[in-house]
DNA sequence: TTGTATGCGTTATCAG
DNA sequence: CTGATAACGCATACAA
């Protein structure tokens, strides 16, 4: 009997005990399939892999598909990944997982402007859960994203407690969400420490040439002894590169702090700004379960980074002792 | 009728556009639950995530669930992707898929030596095809790799016919399948161009500040003028980084060729052996459908990489033109 | 408290 | 060639 299964509390315990031997000895295990058939639930969450956040440098979004696959199985279900023929137009891919019943919902990762992905969803009663804010409509808050705004400014205090006094910003060409709240807490924070100086920042794209012209013209103008934090780990690798082409050492003659602390930042042993995966997909999978909540109206949640400190911002007594050539 | 969707060629024309224009008005898609129920079969291969393969410098195993994803759709399945609470003990998350019949079988992936996983999955019946040659048993055909030692073969031919005569080799520690089959290449090559020194070569673990000391070592053995192949594009990372502390440029001072072709190796223009991730994928989804093929009791099947040249292995034409510092 | 029957949405079989 | 029907394995409602 499934009851011993699904409510052993209304069965006794002797027969419990009876059922769950032979279970045990069969080595029974509930089918998915026919699970599914009859809960009308797929048990599935699909996701959609994108060439565009995946296989990237400084990709983050393989650790988060690995948190988000460990929470499904938490809570007895899996993730269904999926690739859009036309990653321009993905809703077909979607419309697909949806009619065949394979998934129950979906993650929606890379979340952009104009995005068709939320009101479809919405028009269709499919559940989702977004990594990254639905920029498009405040009323919506089934999304949970970092905090890009506050980590840069904790950047920036960190920075400014090593004892270094120019701050600059390596970002993105205006315009991008994620680019420019990044940005904003490298204006706030500079302007809360008065060390303000809007000249004091490039911006480049995310390809190595161009983040390294970028990261000298903004070299040239802070000079020795100043600090950078970069929009990305990708951009700190052409800040990084331009230091050793011109002899300077990260974290001794110049102060180096990235975002999204993915291997490239653990590799070249600097300071970032890790993203908290695991609670992102804790948090995501809640909110499918459980849907937005309504009691809330205020938006999704927001989470801080975390600040690893590696070489690439020592403390000002370290860097005293410049290195022999 | 499913006769019309399922032998549309059993079923008088009339019918068949009649009963199809039904289905497209009601919008009819089977449900994935209910074909699983009855064709005894989940439609999907499981592709377990270890913390090893994936989110790692240079991985390229994004990529890879990427093609096997897009792969998997064509041929009507799916990908379930999977972690194992003990990468160490993986056993019981297969289990479980298998149990619940959540996936039909599985995609391996980090292959290695006394992996209990081919035994089991044998001894199970449960289908299975690897990415990465199954080490242990030369009697298992159920595999698809990538042929390193005639992708570094291939790359010391190039470097040789760039003008290169003394030709390194940074590599892992010994003891690793993959990274023995790498070296191979290099002495082979050598050995075959008369430009063999057992001398030229560093052993490094995938740690760039191990990479960089064993780079620093090879560079001051070799000198000026020339070049090195990496067994992966991190311990090509560490070597660049030595190049640019010297102030010598990859390409112009010293040649390089590294393995993986990954974000970095590009990021970096460094010339790289490209694993053909596509064709990977195809035949895995090949094995997996049909299984291994009897015919061909020689083993798995071995791709070559392909070399994507760039700057850092310049012609010999362009290399004596020396950059003005 | 325990056992049994029904139906979820397919596909395959079989009688018409 | 077509339409009806049983069975896949489970959960649930209901009868015993």
């Amino acid at each position: 009997m499934s009851n011993v299964i699904n409510s052993p509390e209304r069965v006794a315990p002797e027969t419990l005990a009876r059922v769950q031997a032979e279970i045990d000895r069969l080595g029974f295990r509930p089918s998915r399939a026919a699970q599914s058939l009859k809960q009308e639930r797929a048990g599935a969450w699909g996701l959609e892999l994108n060439s565009a956040g995946f296989g990237r440098l400084g990709a983050i979004l393989d650790i988060f598909l690995i948190e988000l696959t460990t929470g499904a199985a938490e809570r007895g279900s899996h993730v269904v990944p999926f690739t859009a023929a036309d990653s321009a137009a993905p809703l077909p891919a979607y419309e697909r997982l949806v009619a065949s019943r394979v998934a129950d919902g979906f993650v929606l990762t890379d979340t952009r402007r104009d995005d068709p992905r939320p009101a479809w969803l919405e028009a269709h009663h499919v559940p989702y859960a977004a990594f990254g804010r639905v920029w498009d409509d405040p009323g919506i808050t089934s999304w949970v994203d970092v905090d890009g705004a506050s980590g840069v400014e904790a950047a920036v205090h960190h920075l400014a407690g090593q004892g270094y006094e120019r701050i600059g910003y390596l970002g993105w060409p205006e315009g991008s969400p994620v680019g420019d709240d990044r940005r904003s807490g490298w204006v706030r924070a500079t302007t809360d420490l008065g060390l303000a100086n809007p000249e004091w920042q490039a911006r480049s794209t995310q390809s190595l040439p161009s983040a390294c012209r970028a990261a000298a013209g903004l070299l040239d103008l802070l000079g020795r002894g100043a600090a950078i934090v970069c929009a990305s780990d990708t951009l700190a690798l052409g800040a990084w590169r331009v230091l050793l082409e011109r002899g300077l050492e990260p974290g001794v003659d110049i102060g180096l702090v990235c975002f999204d602390d993915t291997d490239i930042a653990e590799a070249l042993d600097l300071s970032s700004l890790h993203q908290p995966l695991d609670r992102v997909a804790d948090r995501v999978l809640h909110l499918l379960a459980t849907g937005p909540d309504p009691r809330d109206p205020a938006g999704g949640l927001l989470l801080p980074p975390e600040l690893v400190v590696r070489s690439s911002s020592k403390p000002a007594g370290n860097r005293t002792t410049r290195k022999e050539k």
